[in-house]
Parts: structure tokens; sequence; C-alpha cells
DNA sequence: TGTTTACCCATGATATCCCATGAACACCCA
DNA sequence: TGGGTGTTCATGGGATATCATGGGTAAACA
């Protein structure tokens, strides 16, 4: 399974390019669309990106767990309707719509954070301030991680 | 499964390449991803080192596909954003970042912890008194491990 | 035809690979 | 049992490839 880890930032040139790192692009070199699909965050000024394999789950998902999720339904929808696939170019460069940049108050350069399945697009210096905020918090909590046992079920 | 025993101290050159022990590497050589994840500790200066496998198992621990649910995903993510994924090259050695080394304000050298599924990169000396307080600790207290019967009677 | 989008080439910095060395350990054989 | 030998492993340094980045140019679109 693809996962993203760690952080990394990169420029933005005046085309409004920006290379995805290049450990991203090899998590998702199997798949077939040779891209990322990014759309605006809900909650935070930032940008949600994922593979194309995720937004198809997603998709499972909404169909699937519809007991619960008038509500998740709504919000897949309009993570549908908002959502862009940006295939990278011979150099691994994506160009970062206008909307975009706007709701991640992105100036010259982006972090790229990966969460996982997921990854999030910040401006480098409001990251560092939510991440700052993340540690402290945990810091005091003991968090317990849930893992869950190799094979079995939960 | 994969299991890091014992503790290894092994050198850091000035490019910041450390060796990976060798039975480490035995530990995970079954797996896709020929290398290690290391993240700093939220709780010590040290840093958390572990497989790719271990990682995954956190993904799904966290349940990044349920992207609304954000109790402990702030954790994980928190884990995600900080893990880097560490290929060692062809002698076994990998590179320690720069954040990584003063996370653990390590110097020349490095301890490996292990520490059952997971290890742990001390600064020696660092390590050897943490080590020396918890074993008193041990003294006292009288733990006891869970230990999980195999199938038969004890 | 003007504008935008996508491809191509160039470059510097960084990281990866390749070879060499030395020490520790295990193994073998007398 | 002791000496010899071979292999594995940690370590060091030089050469090469990869990656992020910048700009130019041709094709697609309106």
């Amino acid at each position: 399974m693809a996962l993203f880890l760690s952080t990394f930032v990169n420029k933005v040139d005046k085309k409004g390019r920006v290379s995805v790192p290049a450990t991203f692009r090899a998590a998702l070199s199997p798949q077939a669309f040779q891209g990322i699909v990014l759309y605006r965050s809900f909650t935070a000024p930032c940008i949600e990106g994922c593979g194309m394999d995720f937004m198809e789950r997603l998709s499972d998902g909404a169909q699937t767990f519809d007991a619960f999720s008038a509500e998740q339904e709504n919000i897949s929808a309009l993570i549908f309707a908002d959502a862009r696939q940006l295939p990278w170019d011979p150099e691994g460069r994506i160009v970062l719509p206008e909307d975009i940049l706007a709701h991640a108050a992105v100036a010259e350069s982006v972090a790229f954070v990966g969460k996982g399945q997921t990854f999030q697009i910040w401006e480098p210096a409001a990251y560092k301030v939510v991440e700052a905020e993340i540690r402290a918090r945990a810091l005091q909590s003991r968090p317990t991680l849930p893992l869950r046992p190799k094979g079995g079920a939960p």
C-alpha cells in the first residue's frame, strides 16, 4: 500500500509549478493515473491531496456506508465536485490552480505534509504553527496509538 | 514478524551515514521497502524507528480512510508528517537527516536499541543514563509481562 | 492571432552508488 | 585445543546519478 510520509517544502515558480516530492511520486507510480488529486480542505486553510485510488475508495465508502452518513455523502459529494486531477509533467511537477493557491494562502513555496494514505499542502509557515500546537497537545495527553493486530479482524 | 533485539552502537561518518545493524536489516529483509522509517519521539530525546509494515499498521489503525473522525488522527498524522523513509545503501547504511540528529543530540555515534517490534536511536551516553533509571525502577516494582499462551496448557 | 498549456533542455546541489580497508567473528583442519 | 583461514560486517572516500528548479519553445486552444 502506498504511504505518504514526511514533509517536503518545495518552491512554486512564477508559472505556478511545483515539484511533487519524488517519494510521493514513487508511492503513486503503480497507479494508472500518473498524477495527484487535490481538493480544498473544509476544516483548515490547506489543500487535501491523494492518489486516484483513494478517490475511488472514497467513492465506494460513500455508497456503502450510507446508513450513518447522510452527512458523509454530502461531504464526499463536495469533495468530488471540488477535486482536480493534476498530472505531473516529465520532471514531476504539477501546476497549482489559482483558487487552490488562494485557499491555502500560498506565496512562494508549499509544504507537502504526509498523512499516511493522503497528504496535505500547506503554506509552510502556517503548517509550522499548527504542527507546534498538535505536538504540544500530544505531549500532555500521552496518546495511545491504535494498532490493529497483524492479520486478524478487529 | 520482525523483531528488533539487543543494542548496537555504530559510528556516524561525516556524511551523516550510519550502518544499520545487520540483524535489524535481516529482520526487515522480507519487506518490500528495503530501509527503515524514523520519527522523533514525542516524549524523549531519541528517535523512534520501525519498518514500513509497522507504519502501514499504524495507517490502518488510524483509519485515515474515514477522513472525518479527527480524534486520534492528529497524533498519527503528526507521526506520518514527521516520519522519514530511509532506504539503506548497498552497504546497509542510512543517512540521518539534520533535524533527526539534532533531536537526539547525536554527535559521533548512535545506539540502536531494540524494542521488539520497533527500535529507538539514542545518543549512547544519554541512553546509558535512561537505561540505568529504568533498570533501577524495575528492581523495585517487579513488573510483569503479559504472556499469551501459545495454544497448549502452561 | 493572442493566450495558455505542455514539453524540452540546462544547471547546481544533493544524495546514491561503487570500490577499498580493516577488524571481528566463526569455521575448519591439523 | 590452537592456529590458520575465510567471510561477514562496519567504516571511509571518490565518482556518478537523481532531484528540484529555471527558462525557452512549440503545440493547443479560444
